[in-house]
RNA sequence: GCCGGGGUGGUGAAAUUGGUAGACACGCCGGAUUCAAAAUCCGGUUCUGGAAACAGAGUGCGAGUUCAAGUCUCGCUCCCGGCACCA
């Protein structure tokens, strides 16, 4: 028998044995409690990543943790297989985008087996696979039925690179786009949307009972939903200066219809200011050149460039006049770039003594400002800048509205408002409808019909699904479905007429959307069965945080249609969230690039020299033996080239030492920062591990515990056992610090390696000991506490065992250590029996010989006796 | 600007309910083993003073509450993430 830790026949030699017993395969059982664990699955990239091993590792432990409880554990995987990369792919490498993503999950799912992750493979699924979309293609015909899913024409953001649409959660703050970083531009062009909207009251009310979700993560769901109440209604218009109008939404040509959250302040209104795109300044523009040019210019800079703007506010009069249906008086309108057409009516009215934006626009343009409320504390000055304020305010020169707080205010203007200016109330959302049409070929065909005129017929059920051609030429200028005619010619459903496909393809947030609930019914001649409802909703979900609101807001929202649709029965898909954060690594660079760009060097060309604080000194190019320069440690990244394969790492130390160290070093939700000196340090631990566990020789197991005659120090390693096993438990299972969870076992493996008693009852301890050990290890690193175990003695599987209970009454102490201190300051501690009183405690504190020596001159006031902890001696 | 999360040794971090600050690791220093190295083992490691016992200081900064504050309160500061003309 070999000594040596040879973790890669025992890792082979493990593997093999769960696949062959297909270990991880499970079906629904109602007599058992289940437990549905899911991690995001991982676009096909062809190369696994640090990300992923850490993603795929806690889910794992989380998983494994649950089956020694004796949960029916669901762990799936899958590929979120759509997307660009594989149209990138194609054109580069001249294969098509089909299979260059079958090749890559091919290595990736080896890939992926190496880890030795207890997935349920019987269930994978790849989401560019016919059988997979057929179903979600089904599934939006159903919503073009019930009115959830429709055309518009509509302004898009345009990826001038990518050549497609984005939404704009895929639009960053610079008005780039999210993958190609590209100046995103408008174009209008007819698109299918989701009503999203129509759930988002719902989506924002059950964001608060999501409470095992992160805060951060509901905040964003919240603040994008971005929801507000308050009231619309119309300013009527008093002089048209000869403009023809044919404006408000519901055809008044004689008033202008705004929003407002702020009811209250209607008397203060000075100016009111429409969008560019609104109907009221293009029919000004017909007869004034000025506000014609101001709108072309508007338009040509575009909503994320006019975003970027933010700091100049501009603006044109139209030479109309409203009339202000509180106070009576006439205000000027203005076209203005900081009014959004998309948001509310498109034109508001403006307060500049009360909001900060309508007050830097009216200093602009010389305009009053009027103050209507005022601090009910200390008298405001709106020359000085808008007052916002809510709270302790009242309102002022407001005529009728005089003398009241914001609720009251509120309250009685919007009433006046209902009666006289049209009014009512509304909420309205920051969120918009979900466009899913891209122009893309690599995704999912739109299963819909047009007809000579035009008119949207949905492909029959029996006609799906509308498969996508997967051996083309691809270009990547247009879609090849686009310009391939057996593609697009066919007849309209239900007659002989010529008919022509839809030849965009769904947003590939689409798939991710629904397949956590596919997993639970592998296979079904449906999109859903019954077996989805044994398994949903998924019990924890993990994933990267950086889906915040995109997926997980998309997912919500999928489920409530399928529930709607009556798939499912539950109301949410995600019960616990658990976000993991970024895998982070030193990047190397020299600015040699064109223009002085940096080019990024991957470590493994380096040769790096540390100081004697264990800090990177330098870093020095070994192709040409010259100094490159220590950049910032950031997100492991292709761009930054500060990636580390963990292929290679698994061939060096082993899956069992990957997986320990990317849970040991930091909690899941914090940056990981890789180290190799902490990958060795684990490694370290697993080959001590090994050494002392075969000094365990069978008169260990056989070694009968006596509990009740146990010596101190044996009492003291069980104690440190049942501990530990409370600790890990709660770790993993409450607080998800794995890391800590890791710190303690190897505290209790410490403290076994110094145990030295071959007594009956010291072996006894120690193997309880191990036992206990070898279980909470085995979620972290299965594949060596598999092989422990079996060398231990035992012939059963580690995996269907049960998960070590805690022995309440090993906890108990016979003499506990008291902290003395002398005013807040530790002085010395006393060892007392657990039983002694309160008073003898404190005698036996003062009695020591260093707190006698502090109290010396003083004189004892008080004595604070924390129980089991420390005594308090306050003297002066 | 608004919202959220943070700031603790040379480093990653721990301290869960206000009760011994720095667990567990990494790194570093010293020693053992070795012809030598690797590997392994033992000891030390917050800072200052001291051979040590011990003493003083110490959780971003400044106040406060308390017998006791990394933890609670108030003010400030810096960092990270998200959102940002949403009327």
């Amino acid at each position: 028998m070999q000594d040596i830790y040879d973790f890669r026949s025992i890792e082979a030699d493990v593997q093999n044995n769960w696949t062959a017993n297909e270990a991880f395969t499970v079906t629904e059982d109602p007599d058992r409690p289940k437990f549905y664990c899911l991690c995001m699955f991982p676009y096909p990239s062809g190369n696994l990543h640090m990300g992923h091993v850490r993603n795929y590792t806690i889910g794992d432990v989380v998983s494994r943790f649950k089956r020694m409880q004796g949960f029916n554990v669901l762990q799936p995987m899958g590929w979120d297989a759509f997307g660009l990369p594989a149209e990138n792919a194609a054109i580069k490498n001249q294969t098509a985008p089909a299979k260059w993503t079958y090749q890559n999950i091919e290595e990736m799912r080896e890939q992926l087996q190496r880890l030795g992750i207890a997935y349920d493979w019987s269930r994978e699924l790849a989401t560019c696979k016919p059988d997979y979309y057929r179903w979600e293609q089904w599934f939006f015909t159903k919503l073009i039925e019930r009115g959830l899913a429709y055309k518009k024409m509509a302004m898009v953001n345009w990826d001038p690179v990518e050549q497609t649409v984005l939404a704009n959660e895929q639009v960053d703050a610079n008005g780039c786009g999210w993958r190609s970083g590209a100046k995103v531009e408008r174009r209008e062009i007819p698109q299918w949307f989701l009503k999203i909207t129509q759930y988002a009251d719902e989506l924002l009310e059950e964001t608060d009972k999501l409470d095992e979700w992160p805060e951060a993560v509901r905040t964003m769901q919240r603040n994008w939903i971005g929801r507000s109440v308050g009231v619309e209604f119309d300013f009527v218009l008093a002089g048209r200066g000869g403009v023809e109008l044919d404006v408000t939404k519901d055809g008044k040509a004689d008033a202008i219809r705004v929003y407002t959250t702020r009811p209250d302040t209607v008397a203060g209104v000075t100016y009111m200011a429409v969008a560019a795109e609104h109907p009221i300044a293009r029919a000004a523009a017909t007869t004034n050149s000025e506000v014609a040019d101001f709108i072309a210019e508007c338009a040509s800079t575009g909503t994320s460039e006019a975003a970027m703007e933010a700091l100049e506010k501009r603006g044109v009069p139209l030479g109309l006049e409203a009339i202000n249906p509180v106070s009576g008086e006439r205000v000027p309108v203005y076209v203005a770039n900081f009014v959004l057409m998309t948001y509310g009516t498109g034109a508001v009215m403006s307060v500049p003594g009360h909001d900060q934006r309508d007050w830097e626009f009216a200093k602009k343009f010389g305009l009053p400002i009027k103050q209507v409320i005022q601090s009910s504390k200390d008298p405001v000055d709106v020359e000085e800048s808008a007052f916002v304020d809510k709270q302790n305010t009242v309102t002022i020169n407001s005529g009728e509205f005089d003398g009241l707080d914001f609720a009251a205010a509120y309250e009685a203007t919007a009433k006046h408002l209902e009666t006289s200016a049209n009014g009512e109330r509304k909420v309205n959302y920051r969120l918009r409808d979900w466009g899913v049409s891209r122009q893309r070929y690599w995704g999912c065909p739109i299963p819909v019909i047009y007809d000579k005129e035009g008119n949207v017929h949905t492909v029959p059920e029996e006609d799906l699904p509308v498969v996508l051609p997967e051996d083309v030429a691809f270009s990547g200028v247009k879609s090849p479905i686009a310009e391939d005619p057996d593609f697009i010619n066919t007849t309209v459903p239900g007659t002989n007429e010529p008919g022509t496909r839809e030849t965009d393809t769904f947003d590939t947030f689409f798939e991710s959307s629904w397949y956590y609930a596919r997993f639970c019914s592998p296979g079904a001649n449906a999109m859903l069965d019954e077996r989805a409802n044994y398994w949903l909703p998924v019990d924890q979900y993990i994933g990267g945080v950086e889906h915040a609101v995109l997926h997980l807001l998309y997912a919500r929202f999928f489920h409530k249609l399928m529930r709607d649709v009556g798939l499912v029965t539950s109301d949410e898909p995600f019960t616990r969230l658990l976000t993991q954060g970024m895998v982070v690594a030193e990047s190397f660079y020299r600015n040699d690039g064109d223009g002085g760009k940096p080019v990024y060097y991957n470590r493994d060309e380096l040769e790096i020299s540390y100081d004697d604080k264990g800090r990177i000194a330098s870093a020095i190019l070994i192709s040409d033996g010259q100094a490159v320069t220590v950049g910032r440690i950031e997100k492991m990244s292709k761009s930054k080239n500060n990636g580390v394969d963990p292929l290679k790492m698994i061939e060096r130390y082993g899956a069992d030492t990957m997986r320990l160290f990317s849970m040991s070093d930091t909690p899941p939700n914090q940056s990981l920062e890789w180290k190799e000196g902490g990958v060795e340090g684990m490694h370290r631990f697993l080959k001590r591990l090994w050494r002392e566990a075969l000094k365990l020789d069978d008169s260990y197991a056989n070694a009968v515990l006596d509990t009740g005659s146990l010596s101190a120090d044996q009492k003291a390693i069980r104690r440190k056992t049942h501990e530990t096993i409370g600790k890990v438990s709660d770790d993993i299972e409450r607080r998800f610090t794995f890391n800590t969870a890791i710190a303690s076992m190897m505290e209790l493996f410490n403290e076994l390696s110094r145990f030295k008693d071959e007594s009956e009852s010291g072996k006894a301890v120690v193997h309880e000991a191990w036992s206990a050990l070898v279980r909470l290890l085995s979620p972290f690193t299965p594949h060596i506490t598999h092989e422990l175990w079996q060398r231990m003695g035992y012939t059963t599987e580690l995996i269907d065992e049960a998960w070590p209970e805690q022995d309440k009454d090993a906890l108990t102490r016979d003499e506990i250590e008291l902290v003395v201190q002398v005013n807040g300051k530790r002085r010395s501690s006393v060892t007392v029996a657990a039983s002694t009183s309160k008073e003898d405690c404190e005698a036996a504190a003062t009695a020591d010989a260093n707190v006698q020596r502090h109290l010396e001159g003083l004189t004892v006031r008080k004595v604070i006796v924390v129980p089991g902890r420390l005594v308090n001696i306050v003297a002066n």
